[in-house]
DNA sequence: GTCTATACGATGATAGAC
DNA sequence: GTCTATCATCGTATAGAC
């Protein structure tokens, strides 16, 4: 019980958190490659070399793993934009949808997962239902912005356009995995957004 | 091999096609609450009354299943808005987005689907590809008479205009199946309607 | 043609030894 | 922390009764 006994924190702790990181990485990989119902644990255990138990040892089910991924996904997505503080609201959206061209297997297991988890009980509903409240709040405050600038258009609704630029970019993305030739994303949510602002 | 010995054609198949429906009926009501991968087929055999193996006797995978339950969707969509022939486009489209509301398993479906048939492969893909493309035509060409009637707002593009309504209304059903009082669909399809149209 | 019974390989999950 | 062993359930396939 005295603290010479007491294990460093860095010791076990840092091999723990660096196995997870380890797993969380293939698995990332695979489920963009395959999508997440193709993928097995035992395949992700064996990329990241272990057995599918000793994967759920760190991970307790394929849920677990799965709400593991979307968090990297959004630390990933954070750094795709380096350097845009000063951009303006519109520029940033579309550089972001030109952006997530380039991960279409990300960008299919987003589209996959947030139809998926509407299901009730689903275990990555929860993280839709905040992601989905996190931007509503951000992209009215953004017209609402606009609008006090004198640059949304008259008789548009603040709330209305952020709802509508969330689900348009979704439905565009959806559409792109379909047809990426004969979809432009990034096109059609600046031809939205030109038509919400002025000048 | 006289025509005497030929079975009448409504004895057997009558019955078989009775059974198909009847299974088509419980798989639809099970894809539509829990989703299509979370209903196994015995699910859906035991619901219709008969051994799983009977099930794949009439539908020869869950793939060919999954395809028989989109047609059954489009023949119940078609009959939704009875005696709207002389509505206009918008009237029209708000209408149908209003009442898909009534039916919130079956958008629940058609959105997991059509997020998961973008994989290469996926059985409902070719279904949604072809639905795109017949949307893509039917609302661009709407679009193209609204603007020859002088209806369509300067610099607005028919075919962006088309695809904008068809992404906006995908991921604004999706949405509205997360938080439904907190959207309302046809208000918002609406809304970029009458952004995009004039008087 | 219609149906039941049975078995196969793969999956997500769990228990317990070391 | 890592492993082997085991389990129920999944989609699928086949054999055979009526």
């Amino acid at each position: 019980m005295t603290g010479a006994e007491r294990p460093r924190r860095r010791g076990p702790y840092a091999k723990t958190a660096a196995r997870r990181e380890q797993i969380i990485d293939e698995a990332y990989r695979l489920f963009s490659l395959k999508g997440y119902h193709a993928s097995s644990l035992r395949d992700v255990a064996t990329a990241a070399g272990m057995s599918q138990s000793n994967l759920q040892h760190h991970f307790a089910g394929k849920e677990e793993l799965l709400l593991a991924v979307l968090a990297r996904r959004d630390e990933l997505r954070g750094g795709d934009l380096p350097g845009d503080e000063g951009a303006s609201f519109e520029r940033h959206i579309v550089a972001q949808a030109k952006a997530n061209e380039s991960v279409p297997g990300l960008i299919a297991l987003y589209s996959v997962l947030a139809a998926e988890a509407t299901t009730e009980g689903h275990p990555a509903r929860d993280y839709f239902l905040e992601r989905y409240e996190t931007l509503q709040a951000e992209y009215t405050a953004e017209f609402e912005a606009l609008r006090r600038a004198g640059r949304l258009r008259d008789g548009v609704d603040p709330a209305i356009a952020a709802t509508t630029v969330v689900a348009l970019w979704e439905g565009i993305q959806l559409r792109w995995l379909y047809t990426p030739d004969a979809i432009d994303a990034s096109a059609t949510l600046r031809a939205y957004l030109e038509l919400v602002l002025t000048a």
